[in-house]
DNA sequence: TCTGGGGTCCTAGGACCC
DNA sequence: TCTGGGGTCCTAGGACCC
């Protein structure tokens, strides 16, 4: 129905913007690994399902579900570990294939990728044939089914991939954009989740169609002037974005769910130090610091607070994160006295900035004498975790730590998914 | 029986400056 | 004495995405 014209020039106007996904990746790589499990209801993961396989999820089952209630809804479900290192292998493989036919190749994460072929059709032919041969080789050379959009923009091509699933491929003629878009529902669009949808339906909003026929203003107000615009050009197909093949982090961050914790000293410092190693050891790696510091804690009852402090010289020592990151935590306890339990910590760290060793060495004594005035101790914890770095990255990351952090929390995710999260800082 | 971890962007109000 | 207006930075909270 919407088919490529197959011609072979290629104008601005063509579809040359493709959205490349795997389908229920780590389910269907587990698949791949044990040929016992294809075609079968499986599930990785165990108190959460952090995939499904299709077989599972025609039962209903979704990634995020507390693993209980997935075997609820498929008893024979059944439970399969990670392989976190495959995961992260054959993602990589399978996106590469796409940098075969394009330099302009945006992963978004372990499994997802934009790429533009506008400058290669001439090299490899149509962007409908380009992507046949990606899934052909994806299928053939990494073993895994991956669904493909094709179209005029970045939104267009998102959408049809979804729609593609599963291994399929939409792609989607430019003459045809408002009819392929006019009855699909809003949920599919870029930007608009659970909030938005609620919002929409009430005011009787469920198609893209009917969302593109609403009058400007009053989106606006539904939605708020950005996340209104933003939609506005979406519906119309005027999609801004364009590939960026490399985009700087802008914030990094680790979180740990304590499950029901009493918020004390005791138990907030030792995590908060935790939380501090790692996010420190990931900026020094990358030489980077950053100025602004936020912590949040979740009580009990899943409320959760944020505060946050700037300061005035970028930070990356873990020490003095740590530092922040208690003191911080420490003001949301005197505001908040009659919450006695809390049930997750996070610490971020934004306002990035790369700086060359001894600047950093410079900035975080100086940010230590600022805190405490009359003691240099940044300098001698930035040489401490520097040999810190050095022996973590000959032996491994559990081989040294600070006596007073907990290296590894109760009940914790394995620190090979936390790194398959991480975003390339 | 109450969802883990890592991110981005927007809003709104206040402080502060010119 | 009362009166504006604009811009930037910071903080706290939310929605959303993978």
């Amino acid at each position: 129905m919407f088919c490529h014209s197959g011609r072979t020039g290629v104008s601005l106007a063509d579809a040359t913007i493709l959205h490349a996904d795997l389908d229920a990746f780590y389910a269907s790589v587990e698949q791949l690994l044990d040929p016992a499990l294809r075609g079968r209801p499986i599930a990785v993961g165990g108190g959460v399902v952090l995939a499904a396989s299709y077989e599972a999820k025609a039962f209903g089952v979704r990634g995020g579900m507390p693993g209980r209630k997935a075997r609820e809804l498929c008893p024979q479900l059944q439970f399969v570990g990670g392989h976190f290192k495959e995961y992260q292998r054959l993602g990589d493989a399978a996106i590469a294939i796409l940098g075969d036919y394009t330099p302009l190749v945006e992963r978004i994460s372990i499994d997802e990728a934009f790429a533009d072929v506008a400058g290669t059709a001439h090299l490899f032919g149509p962007p409908a044939a380009i992507a046949q041969a990606i899934r052909r080789r994806v299928r053939e050379e990494v073993g895994l089914p991956i669904s493909i959009g094709v179209a005029r923009t970045k939104h267009l091509a998102k959408i049809g991939s979804q729609v593609a699933k599963p291994d399929g491929l939409v792609v989607i003629d430019p003459a045809l954009e408002t009819a392929f878009l006019q009855d699909l529902p809003v949920g599919l669009m870029w930007g608009v989740g659970p909030v938005t949808s609620a919002k929409l339906a009430e005011a009787g909003i469920r198609t893209i169609g009917q969302l593109a026929d609403m009058p400007g203003q009053s989106l606006e107000r539904l939605v708020g002037q950005a996340a209104g615009q933003k939609l506005a050009a979406l519906a119309w197909n005027r999609d801004p974005r364009v590939i960026e093949t490399h985009r700087r982090a802008r914030s990094a961050g680790a979180q740990s769910a304590l499950g029901r914790k009493p918020f004390e000293e005791r138990v907030f410092g030792p995590t908060l130090r935790l939380l501090a190693d790692r996010i420190g050891s990931r900026l020094r790696d990358k030489s980077l610091s950053g100025r602004t510091v936020t912590v949040r804690v979740r009580f009990a009852d899943l409320r959760a607070v944020t505060r946050a402090v700037t300061l005035p010289v970028p930070v990356a020592a873990t020490a003095i994160l740590a530092e922040v990151a208690e003191d911080l935590t420490r003001s949301v306890r005197r505001d908040f006295p009659q919450e006695r339990f809390i049930s997750l910590l996070a610490i971020s760290v934004s306002h990035l900035a790369v700086v060359d060793g001894m600047q950093l060495e410079f900035g975080l004594g100086l940010a230590d004498e600022i805190r405490r005035p009359g003691t240099r101790r940044g300098a001698a914890r930035w040489q401490a975790d520097l040999a810190m770095d050095a022996v973590r990255g000959r032996f491994g990351w559990e081989a040294i730590g600070y006596g007073s952090v907990v290296l590894e929390a109760p009940r914790a995710v394995p620190n090979a998914f936390r790194e398959l999260a991480e975003k390339e800082l």
